[in-house]
DNA sequence: TTCCTATATGCTAATATTGGAATATAGTTA
DNA sequence: TAACTATATTCCAATATTAGCATATAGGAA
């Protein structure tokens, strides 16, 4: 496959690749449509802030706007990426509970050195 | 959700948002397990920086490892990841068609004005 | 028209990521 | 043991991303 197909890729992952637009994609994902201003209001960030992390999230496709007089819409177009946050959820916390188990025995095992 | 796990969501984007570890990821899921030196032959990439890409991807639970011998075995961890990509295909082949289907368009108007 | 409100964009210093070359390590074989 | 092979790590300059602030635009109301 070309090259750029993986950019293309790549570019996606990148635009994800940032806390405040997941939290953003989330929140989308919950309540459909949202303004700028709502979604500032929720997450508690200022107004250029979100206009830019939608911007990055637009233009790879993840999201799409509408225009409604003043206010602009967002809303997710890519729902895969919602599965896919959903599965990587599944993984995380699974390491977390390995990670967990993993230092009850250690201690566990100090504690019988005694 | 504390901010903890959208970090951890996004440093698992972070490590999917480049060309290099995308294709190391499609040569494991259709190859299943892989050696460092086989995946460097195949997408023609010094050792080192095969190396890297993996350690990347390891750390953030993508893919796991397992020592063989001199040989350390590498396979994809996190399925989803190969799902979200067939979806993430059909987005941008969607609006690779639109952008072609618009110049198309407008190619016609400009050969109407005449 | 002028003012107001919602949204977008530009600028810049701080920070993070990358690629490439050199080097280190850990099993394996002789 | 020494030499070899596969893999991992370190270092650094170049590049990309981010946060925060200031500013621009566009549509609606007065």
């Amino acid at each position: 496959m070309s090259n750029d197909i993986y950019d293309m890729y790549a570019s996606i992952f990148k635009a994800l690749a940032h806390p405040t637009r997941l939290k953003i994609i989330e929140l989308l994902a919950t309540h459909g449509e949202m303004c700028v201003c709502n979604i500032g209001e929720k997450l508690n960030i200022d107004q250029p802030s979100v206009s830019k992390h939608l911007s990055v999230l637009k233009n790879v496709g993840i999201i799409e706007s509408k225009k409604q007089g003043l206010t602009v819409n967002y809303k997710i177009r890519m729902p895969c990426v919602v599965d896919f946050l959903r599965c990587a959820n599944e993984v995380i916390k699974a390491d977390l509970n390995d990670k967990f188990a993993l230092s009850r025995k250690m201690i566990a095992e100090i504690k019988e050195e005694k």
